[in-house]
DNA sequence: TATTAGCACTCTAGCGTGGAGAGTGCTAAA
DNA sequence: TTTAGCACTCTCCACGCTAGAGTGCTAATA
């Protein structure tokens, strides 16, 4: 029974109990296959389109499938992914070490382009990166710049006002006094730190701790946690999207990228694969789509997420492969 | 007959004879209309789907609007932009004067929500930027990061590998040997001149230099032109885009950026408006859209281009009007 | 009790038909 | 040169019909 619902997934139309009888050779005959699948439908596994099509997996049944995949043991799934492309997609995530944009970027190009779904990455936040070191570079007039460097090989770069009157050695005097004080604390913690030390030493601050605290400040003031998103184009190929009105619901989704952050976001507190179906996601604008994440990791501490979304006839179980093994090449890297 | 072809641009489908007599009184009969008509499809201004539909405009036929638009007086297409808009768009634009990639950014939005086409930037080209100066930063290791500033507001950083002895104080002096020699001067005028000294005092090269070369031309490593495109996803609600496969069509000549960006790099050598209709365009995937373009400059030099693209049957007065009038508010900005 | 064969029933997709409507081309008159 | 009139063409849509696939139900079977 369990074997049946499994079996609709992959197909991309409608089933009938004939079509089950002779792809999957059970003992049964049509007709029993009949009396399940209407048990199933009854259960809200199935539906049907109308009378005498044949059925449909409803969301549920999905759900169903989904759990009855990792139910069985992982070493099943696991086993389909040739070490070497683990090795592979490895080495080439190296090459990308110096530039961890255009690492994300491959990453979820790399999801994309295997599984014709949409691919998408999480980047870390920026509060949970830890501060290695801001320096502050003199530009035309009031501008000053200010370039941000995490542990993690995240570079920022912002354009301040600052007085005139700092001169390039005031600047440095500045980011030095910052470097000491912040490297190897989270933004996060710093933060806290900032605030307490505000309300602390409120009045025995000189001009140059004030003007650091105003420059880091401004300095944070890009909050601008972004997704990265490949593979829009080529999932429209699939069958499940030759439909205009569904291309444009599918490209409103898209299009609301802070709708699908703020998902993503909430899937990103529990660690390992999770998997959302069509009706089950909160969001209105992804009902009717699926999406399977998994988070990455630096050593323990969970850094952000990789993503597949496709339709809710999505290989879940090809899905999960690929998103839990990007991960952990992800993660792997982030090791060294 | 220049009217009669006009009028057609405006309406979304095929259009008869009666139509174009009860929405345009000259003092003809339908007789008369189908007349000219049928001398005008022999032109090849016209076609028809089929017999007994109404007639649409061919690519000709557009040419023959957008010429005889440019034709009359400028001032009647520019009235129509309120200064207001102008101003107000202006200093929408001055609020991003420190963060140019925002405001690219910004000016391809605004193309593109105004008009309901795909706006498109293309960026000032590296080569012809103004170098300011150079930062080298001391990261993890042997990685050094090198932050570039060009005069007209372009930051770009990148990480490099250098000998893991260089201290910190080696790379300022580097990167003050870098400015004192180079800024002021476009990265093009760079690259001559660094070729032409490698030549010249290629034995007399001591450590710094040689340093300082090796950094430069590994900075310089980042020529990644790039596009900016916004409305992709609204365009798709135009009726002309009713049909999966012209949107499939669609999607893939923007999937396609480097393509575009070749047409824009091609455009962008003379100066003005310019209007690519459907099969003029040179490059297969864009024919069946048509492409207006504006560049904007710095004082005379042209920096880029701001461009909309769209279906054929396109308001090309409307786009050309405000193509042009974003171009010019670009340009201003770029005055202070 | 679980399974199966048989049969009537239902619904869709595809196809041809036929009428309405829009637009045309042509001819003859103004 | 323009216009009125008319026959013609083609699309669109609604209708009806058939073939095919799949179903649910009942009665027979292991």
């Amino acid at each position: 029974m369990n074997a049946v619902v499994r079996s609709y997934i992959d197909r991309p139309d409608p089933v009938g109990s004939r079509f089950v009888t002779r792809k999957y050779s059970f003992g049964f005959s049509p007709a029993t296959i009949r009396n399940i699948m209407a048990d199933l439908e009854e259960m809200g596994f199935l539906s049907q389109p109308h009378t005498s099509a044949g059925r449909v997996p409803t969301d549920k049944g999905y759900r169903f499938y989904v759990d009855s995949l990792s139910e069985q043991p992982r070493t099943d799934n696991l086993l389909e992914v040739p070490g070497e492309f683990i090795e592979q997609f490895s080495r080439r995530l190296d090459e990308f070490r110096h530039d961890i944009s255009a690492m994300f970027a491959e990453v979820s190009n790399t999801l994309a382009s295997l599984s014709n779904y949409i691919g998408v990455v999480l980047p870390p936040k920026a509060e949970s990166t830890t501060f290695n070191r801001i320096d502050l570079i003199k530009y035309k007039g009031d501008q000053v710049v200010a370039i941000l460097l995490t542990d993690e090989g995240i570079i920022k770069n912002k354009v301040l006002q600052a007085d005139p009157m700092l001169k390039q050695e005031d600047l440095n005097r500045i980011a030095d006094y910052l470097n000491a004080e912040f490297s190897g604390h989270t933004i996060e913690e710093i933060n806290n730190m900032l605030m307490q030390r505000m309300r602390r030493e409120k009045a025995q601050w000189d001009k140059l701790i004030e003007r650091a605290i105003s420059i880091y400040e401004q300095s944070m003031n890009f909050v601008q946690d972004d997704i990265i998103v490949s593979g829009i184009y080529d999932v429209m190929n699939l069958p499940d999207f030759s439909d205009v009105t569904k291309i444009r619901e599918l490209s409103k989704a898209i299009k609301e990228k802070h709708v699908i952050l703020k998902l993503l976001a909430e899937l990103s507190r529990v660690e390992g694969v999770q998997v959302v179906i069509g009706n089950e996601n909160p969001i209105d604008e992804l009902k009717g789509l699926s999406v399977v994440t998994s988070t990455y990791k630096e050593g323990n501490r969970p850094m952000g997420i990789v993503a597949l979304i496709g339709p809710t006839r999505m290989d879940y179980s090809k899905a999960i492969i690929m998103v839990d093994t990007i991960a952990r090449c992800v993660s792997r890297t982030f090791e060294d």
